[in-house]
DNA sequence: TTTGTTCCTGTACGATCGTTCAACAATGAA
DNA sequence: TTCATTGTTGAACGATCGTACAGGAACAAA
């Protein structure tokens, strides 16, 4: 007679809970090792499961890399979305909210940086990376865009060029997270938020026909 | 009797010449293949000699690709300076040819961005890389600093934070740079600059304390 | 209790990695 | 011409990679 209490050797799971623990623990891993936790063992030995598991739930390595980066970024842009959303209904408040959102955790963090590396190193090599890659840009995109309509609109000066007013918004946006990633003691968070906000009021003056000279 | 003319089977190069051709090669082949280029067989692929010879002019690897990246970001900024100091004594002039010169080739090019992405996902973990990756951050931080503080000088315009400008103008440059690597077709090089020249209008009328409200 | 499904494990395979090293050969000096 | 120097080659090593696959085990249904 075996004893009666035996505790199971593993945990079977639902194949759909099973996919996202891999997934989520492929970010953890790109997070955490860099190029070097992109190995199916650094993998499977952070979501705790031996290494053909991968292969069981995916067709190849390549596969759970590309949705664990459009999770990646689904994750983010939702949440720089419920940060715009939370905000009083005011474009510039709207767009404050965004800022704060973009230059705090879980976004402000290097190791979030460690993950896109690998990630923007995959894309140049891989379709299903660069898919994943163009649909991130365009939700991120099309969110500052719209808040960008809103505050130009509100403001009442015509003469902005939308396209262009973004590209440089989102680089500002961009490069600021970059270099405080890169470097977290060369700067404060809120002089990020400050710069761009500065960005703002110049725009806003800018358009407008010059005052003088 | 041996044929008189026997075509050599190798060429024997000063170790000086050698090294500094594995390190150009190195640099070709992360150009190219991006993280896959970063394999001694595919560098002395590259460069045209044997497995071997590498380890024979660098203790190991990572040395030569440290230093590939100390001479990949000397020869850019390099190239920054001589821009700068070909343009008129303008301070304004000066940094419109130092944006020219960040917005065109050979700076202005995927496949820089390739090489760079790299290098990015490597100063994680290591120092060798790290150390180079500071040098070149402050070389270019101090062009830009001087440029801006001519610029400022000449104008007259006291109340400019020099840091924090710097901090903003960067980003700007690199946001801009890496969207358009990243998408070549999303904007011209021209808007770029224009971005940077209207930021930089932004930053005079600015600090001079606001004339209305 | 038995059976079937399928989630899961872990070894194995071939490929490629960085590094080592003994042998080779190009070149200049003797 | 011979010799010594040393730049260069290429095979070999152990480690690690992604993937395949046969077998084991958890859980639900019968």
């Amino acid at each position: 007679m075996t004893a009666a209490v035996r505790k199971p050797r593993y945990e079977r799971r639902l194949a759909g809970d099973r996919r996202q623990a891999l997934i989520d623990a492929t970010i953890k891993s790109l997070k955490r090792h860099g190029h070097e936790g992109l190995s199916v063992r650094r993998i499977a030995a952070e979501a705790g499961v031996s290494i053909g598991l991968i292969n069981h739930h995916f067709p190849n390595k390549n596969t759970l890399v590309a949705e664990s980066y459009r999770h990646f970024t689904r994750q983010l842009t939702a949440r720089f979305q419920a940060a715009v959303l939370l905000a009083p209904p005011d474009p510039r408040a709207r767009l404050h909210a965004f800022f704060e959102a973009v230059f705090s955790r879980p976004n402000l963090d290097p190791h979030v940086l460690t993950a896109w590396i690998v990630f923007w190193g995959l894309f140049r090599q891989s379709p299903e990376i660069r898919k994943a890659h163009d649909e991130a840009g365009r939700g991120y995109g099309e969110l500052l865009r719209a808040l960008l309509a809103d505050l130009v609109e509100a403001a009442g000066t015509p003469r902005i060029d939308p396209r262009l007013t973004s590209i440089g918004l989102t680089a500002l946006l961009d490069g600021l997270w970059l270099e405080w990633c890169l470097d977290p003691k060369n700067f404060k968070p809120d002089e990020a938020v400050s710069l761009c906000e500065a960005w703002i009021e110049g725009l806003l003056r800018t358009t407008v026909p010059a005052t003088s000279r």
